[in-house]
RNA sequence: GGGGGCGUAGCUCAAUUGGUUAGAGUACCGGACUGUCGAUCCGGUGGUUGCCGGUUCGAUCCCGGUCGCCCUCGCCA
């Protein structure tokens, strides 16, 4: 017999029903609500499984002497024990917002366990304290309902694919905290070593160099629910330390990683959230995507996809379309099916002035009625002319139609981002709807205006498509690498590639972009030793956890799905930390510093 | 680092062109009330208008600086 004291709760908040009717249980939890009636109290008595009423009569048969006098003085996140017994409510007092509102607990005693001073904001599902002030009491804001699912869930979601990496052979394998700094990439977080006087230790950006290892190492199949620092400036969906799902794999290509990684988040999705993903993910070339979505990670929840028209436009009487097709630039539009009415000619300047914007030089648009075209464009394509291009367009009578002309670069931002703020507009991005897709093939580098030279496109260790590249410096443009993106209704939700595993090709990426043996041995020579001593081809991908659980519930960012989290200035307002270190801890690690507003 | 928004009672907000004693709802405290469930009714406490400085006879309001929070561009291989 499991041993429990009298204060002890029998059940939880959420539990009690018409099942429990007539008998004596104890429940514990916070007061939520107090309805004062004299000689007759009501309080809501919260925990995490839900709300239970619970009811005071003085005139009660069997309540012990003084509970009435201990509950006239409860308040607000009073925590308490109450024995009482269960009854049903007549129907016309049944509260059908509550999984308990069938029946209610009469209180036989009330004992108080702790009591609470007011606190800074009413803890209630809807918010209405401001953010600042919740964080600071972070604790108090995580006993709200909306913040609890998030957690449970989120919880449920990593156990799900704990358990779908489990029953594929994956290994949990824990990474250092403390390692080393790499020059590219994002800033580190750094930590002084006291007994390496002068050096510091890198947080890891990620596990990346680690998790390559250990397929060198012949563990196979790795993954790690991984914690995350980079110490760049945030955003609404960026915090300075976050959450990936961290996978690699040997002996794999593309489809194996895409496959093994679909079927996780498909279960993940599912027994986390209770969403079903549609299948299978659809699997785009990079160039595809930006052809037809104008940016890398598509939002499939709609079509609107943008139409290359050049060829048309390069027989137009419209200069504005010609002249952009002679000048190596090209023209595109989307329809945007039934918008003509939706958008008033106000609505349209609204429209150009957004492209604008994005750099483009304006916006040229057409309404399609059942007699032909209305609109900017519509003197130039009148008649057949005007047919010729719906029918192009896939345009019908009520159809919006929005053209860009310009290099394809401003083309595919202006129009891309068009299509996202018209398909929201038109309400064609329903949050509850989840549609996700693959983007392959990135270009292996980019050009740094400000540095002057190539770089990484994703990182230094994603293999080129073409193994076999003599010179990275022909067409490097063109070269593309054999990374991929996890996409999720417009969000970039994964990142992986397949990686190099030969030394020698990895020593002629590095030598491309200008790094020399000597800092390729200072920053990556544990790896690059590695290699020669059997590295298997092999490869894999994060995920960010806390950017799937936002999107999945519908949340406004990151700092929603994570227990305590940091502002925008990486600042902890309830532990308040970062905070100073005293001056024998500083003189232990023999460093001092520099800031000009101390601590 | 740049741009934008916000900062007034514990909380959410208001306050006319710069003008009397800075108001309301809610919370809190006190009172009434045996069927409420955002209880209701009556009364009350509660303010360095983020901070510093300037303009003015007079500043919540205008100006400069500063601190904090949020969004965003750069940044985040």
């Amino acid at each position: 017999m499991k041993q429990r004291s009298s204060w002890q709760r029998t059940h939880t908040c959420g539990e009690l029903n018409l099942a429990h009717k007539d008998q004596e249980v104890v429940l514990n939890g916070w007061i939520e609500n107090h309805r004062h009636h004299g000689q007759l109290v009501f309080l809501d008595l919260r925990d995490r499984y839900g709300i239970t009423q619970i009811v005071v009569d003085q005139e009660a048969k069997g309540t012990a002497a003084g509970t009435f006098d201990v509950v006239k003085r409860l308040g607000a996140e009073d925590v308490i024990s109450v024995r009482g017994s269960v009854r049903a409510r007549d129907a016309d007092k049944v509260n059908k917002n509550r999984a308990t509102g069938e029946i209610e607990l009469v209180a036989l005693q009330v004992t108080v366990l702790s009591e609470a001073e007011t606190p800074p904001f009413e803890i209630l599902d809807k918010v209405e304290a401001n953010e600042e002030l919740r964080m600071q009491y972070r604790y108090l804001d995580l006993r709200r309902r909306p913040l609890q699912e998030a957690l449970l869930k989120r919880a449920r979601f990593v156990t799900a694919i704990r358990n779908y990496m489990q029953e594929h052979r994956f290994i949990d394998i824990e990474t250092p905290i403390l390692t080393k700094s790499t020059p590219e990439g994002a800033r580190d977080y750094l930590v002084p070593s006291r007994v390496h006087p002068g050096k510091f230790f890198a947080l890891p950006q990620s596990p990346q160099i680690f998790k390559q290892l250990c397929m060198v190492a012949g563990l196979d199949r790795y993954y790690q629910i991984a914690r995350c620092f980079r110490d760049e400036d945030l955003r609404a969906d960026r915090q300075p330390e976050f959450t990936q799902i961290d996978i690699e794999m040997s002996f794999v290509e593309e489809h194996d990683v895409l496959d093994m990684v679909e079927g996780m988040v498909v279960q993940g999705m599912r027994e986390g959230f209770g969403i079903e993903l549609p299948q299978p993910f659809p699997r785009f070339d990079y160039f595809e995507a930006m052809d037809k979505y104008g940016c890398d990670k598509p939002d499939l929840r709609f079509g609107m996809t943008l139409v290359d028209c050049s060829a048309l436009a390069a027989k137009s009487d419209f200069k504005v379309f010609k002249g952009a097709v002679e000048t190596g630039g090209i023209v595109k539009g989307i329809c945007a099916e039934g918008a003509a009415e939706k958008y008033s000619r106000k609505g349209i300047d609204e429209l150009t002035t957004f492209v604008t914007g994005l750099g483009a030089k304006g916006l040229a648009w057409a309404k399609v009625t059942a007699t032909g075209l209305e609109g900017s464009i519509a003197k130039f394509y009148e008649g057949d002319k005007g047919k010729e291009l719906c029918a192009h367009m896939g345009a019908k009578a009520g159809d919006l139609l929005l053209f860009v002309a310009d290099s394809k670069k401003v083309v595919h931002k202006a129009l891309g981002d068009l299509r996202l703020k018209v398909g929201g507009t038109m309400g064609l991005r329903d949050p509850k709807v989840f549609r996700c897709c693959w983007v392959l093939n990135f270009p292996m580098f980019e050009w740094n205006d400000e540095k002057g030279r190539w770089q990484f496109a994703h990182n230094p260790f994603s293999a080129p498509v073409n193994w076999d590249v003599k010179d990275f410096s022909v067409d490097t443009e063109n070269i593309r690498s054999r990374a991929y993106d996890f996409v999720m209704n417009g969000w970039e939700l994964g990142s992986g590639s397949i990686r190099i595993h030969r030394t020698e090709l990895q020593a002629r990426v590095f030598e491309f972009l200008g790094i020399s043996k000597e800092q390729q041995r200072a920053n990556f020579g544990f790896l690059l030793d590695a290699y020669k001593y059997g590295g298997p081809p092999h490869g894999g991908i994060a995920l960010g956890v806390d950017r799937i659980v936002t999107l999945a519930l519908g949340r406004e960012g990151i700092r929603d799905v994570i227990a305590f989290p940091k502002t925008s200035m990486a600042f902890d307002l309830m532990a308040e930390a970062p905070g100073a270190a005293s001056p024998e801890q500083m003189a232990e690690l023999q460093i001092a510093s520099t800031a000009k507003r101390p601590g």
